[in-house]
Parts: C-alpha cells; structure tokens; sequence
DNA sequence: TTCGTTACGTAACAGTGTTACTGAATCGAA
DNA sequence: TTCGATTCAGTAACACTGTTACGTAACGAA
C-alpha cells in the first residue's frame, strides 16, 4: 500500500514565494491566502508541509540564521584581529540591509500574527556568534583586550550592533547623526571598551573599512 | 444648536484599559472588541475618540515617551557625571522592564495590526535622551570622557542600551550571560568606550549601582 | 418643548489563520 | 494491467480581526 508521495517541491516554493512576498511587502503582506496564491496553490498546503504559518516562519528564521552565518564565516581572520572584529560589524550590518524584513522577524521586531518564537529558536542563533567570539578571543591574545571571556565581550558587541541595526530598521536614527555615522563611531567605542588603545582602534578601523563588501 | 457632547473620560478610559490590556495579555490581545468590553462600550467609541486603532495606540506610545523622560529626569545629577551616566543607564532599562510590551511597541518590537509609527512620532521620543546628553556633556567637561559632541556619544550609549533591553525582552539574553550581567558589563564598557579610565570607571560602577532605584 | 446635532450601538464587509470534509492523484501489490 | 489503500490538496466554513454605513438615542440651545 504506497500513499500518495509529498512532494518536497512545493515545501521549498512555499518557502522561497514567502521569502520574496516577506522581503516585498512587509509582515503584513505574508498572509496565507497571498502565499498559496503566489505558489499557486491552496492554503492547505501550508498546514501538510509546515504546520501551520508559524513553522513556516520558523523555517524562515532558521534560514535567516543559516545565510547570516554564512556572511560572518567569510570574513577572513587576518593579523590585525581588531580589524577583523569590525569587519565582522560590517559584515553584520550588511546582512541585516540586505534583508530588513527577515532581520525584524528573526530578532521579534515584526510580529507575524501571533507569531512568535519559541525558546530553541533563540538559541539557534547562537551558533552565529562564533566567528565573533574567535576574532576576540584572538585580539585578547594579541594584548589588544583587556583580559576577559571572549564569549561576554562578543555577546555585549553583538548586543550593541543589534541595537544599532533595530533602530537603523525602525527609522529612528536620522540627521544630524544617521546610521551610517553612528555605526562607525559604535565601531570604534566598541574596540576601545574592550579595552583597545584609541590610536590603535582608528588604525584598525580604516583597514576594516577598506576591506568592508560591496551592498548586495 | 448645541450637539450632544463628548466624554472626555471615556478617551481616558479607553486608553487605560488598552494599556492594561497590552500589559496584561500582549499586543496580541489588544483588540478593538476587547477594549470595547472592558470599557463597557462599542467599537465605534474607538473611532469618536481617536479615528481608529493606530491613533490610539499613537496616543500610547507618546504616553510611554513621557513615562520614560519622567523616569530619566529622576536621576539627579552628582559631582560623579559618569556614575550619573550609568544611572540613567539603570533609569533606562528599570522603565523598559517595568512596561516590556509597551517598550515594545514604541520600538517597533511589535506590531499591532498593521500598525507603524509615523516619522514625526519616531522624533517625539527624542527629547528622553536629553537627560543623557546633559551627563555625557558634564563626563566631557570633567576630563572623564574624550572631547566629542556628547549627542553621538550619548545617542550610542542609547542606541547600546536599546539593543541590550531588546534581546532581553526578546528572551534572547540567557545562561551562561543572562540580561544582568550583560547589563552591567555593557555599562563599565561603555563608559570605557567614551574615554573614561577603566579603574575610574569601576569606581562610579559600584557608585551607580548603590543608586539604582528599586523595581516597580 | 422642540429640534438640530452628534455620540454610540448594531450589524455588516473584507480580510486573517485554521480546519472538516471531500475528491483526486499516486504508487505498490496482486 | 488492474485495483485499492493512502495521503495531498481544494472547497467551504468557523471564529476572529479592523473598519464602517446606518439608525437611534441623548443632549443642549432656542
């Protein structure tokens, strides 16, 4: 007795239309009436391949993580650790312009319905801090750190860059400082918390800059 | 001719009652016909009294903005302006705690409906750091900070603690660093970014600390 | 008292996520 | 090749949302 067979085709169209429907339109434009439509099929198929809109989300946030992983892993370790920090923040902020509305539903900042995320999607993300924490971990071997967990101080970075990209996201950072500015000058205070040398920071912030990727 | 008039309580009423609801059950559960019949009245009051949900929720929002300068105009200024920096710092994140779905909402943390802030409310918030401003200027003054405008210092501190309270309400912040000790790194470090000495700052840390307020 | 004016209740509309129910498509077994 | 069990997906409905047209009832000035 063989069933009918899913087909895994129509999973990765679901994903992909609510991907392109989220980046287009915003929260409110993901609805699944809209997203049966774009795939060309019916709302049903939402709830045989996912669940229900939530898991659908979910997946979508799990992507999200996944790419945002993938941008931080290609930023090269080089002999300037506190270099490769800030390219790290660039590399950060870059991933999350790049895909606004992905980056406020990964981080809670659009509610879809009543969507939200359970406690083990928090954690997923967590595996995205690494190249971070190494960066630091080696700048505080280089002496460029005070002496710390590496892991605290990349989470307190981290957090700060959130902040900024939220805000930025949010429209609130405006003239006479924008995003742009505020960010460069987080970038430094940053590494000068942390415990480097001013002179030294500004040094490593222009080679950071320098090697900083093109937008999508 | 003289047309039945309005009752002003009832908008008062209306927007206690949608506070408490959003505090009480979440953005999810402030709905029109639920704030209608914990009122004890109609929808269309909404209507009347605001023109509809999103200017209601508007009129919350810069209630919330209020609250919060209130908050931070409580911290007195002493001899110590980064210990008073830090404060407002606790002062900051003791209001977001204290309102976490509002907090969320004048964020754009969550969405209500459709609902989004316009640009001119985004800018109403703006007033709340001035108290900030004023501490960072005084830290300048004093030697403890680097010569710079204190609004883009004061605005990073903001836009550090924004993303701090963000995750924690988020539920983002756990073990083995939970939103405490985060916290209180991030406020030594911040300090220490803006050019304060790292002992010194350790100093008006246990300084600020003994002046935080108790939670509501 | 009368009457114009306006707030508010009722009920509807278009939308949402979700789900019985039903039909159709599929693949393995006979 | 035929048959039939099994599962996908389409239809239509449910309960819910914000919003609004309509009618009623209340109010205050004349």
């Amino acid at each position: 007795m063989s069933p009918r067979r899913i087909d895994p085709k129509l999973a990765t169209a679901l994903l992909e239309a609510a991907a392109s429907l989220l980046a287009e339109e915003g929260a409110a434009g993901l609805t699944t009436r809209r997203l049966a439509a774009a795939v060309g099929t019916s709302t049903t198929a939402v709830y045989t391949h996912f669940g229900g809109m939530d898991n659908l989300v979910r997946a979508m946030v799990h992507e999200g993580f996944a790419r945002l992983h993938r941008r931080m892993s290609t930023v090269r370790a080089t002999a300037d650790a506190v270099a490769d920090v800030m390219a790290l923040g660039y590399a950060y902020r870059a991933n999350a312009l790049d895909h606004p509305q992905l980056y406020q539903v990964m981080f809670g900042s659009a509610a879809l319905g009543g969507f939200a995320l359970a406690d083990g999607d928090r954690q997923h993300g967590r595996y995205t801090l690494q190249p971070l924490v190494d960066a630091v971990a080696r700048a505080t071997e280089q002496g460029r750190f005070r002496a710390g967990d590496p892991l605290l101080v990349a989470q307190n970075m981290w957090i700060a860059l959130h902040g900024l990209v939220s805000l930025e996201l949010g429209g609130y950072l405006i003239d006479p400082y924008d995003a742009d500015v505020c960010f460069e000058a987080q970038l430094r205070s940053l590494v000068t918390g942390a415990g480097d040398d001013h002179e030294a920071a500004a040094a490593s912030f222009t080679r950071a800059r320098r090697r900083r990727s093109p937008r999508a």
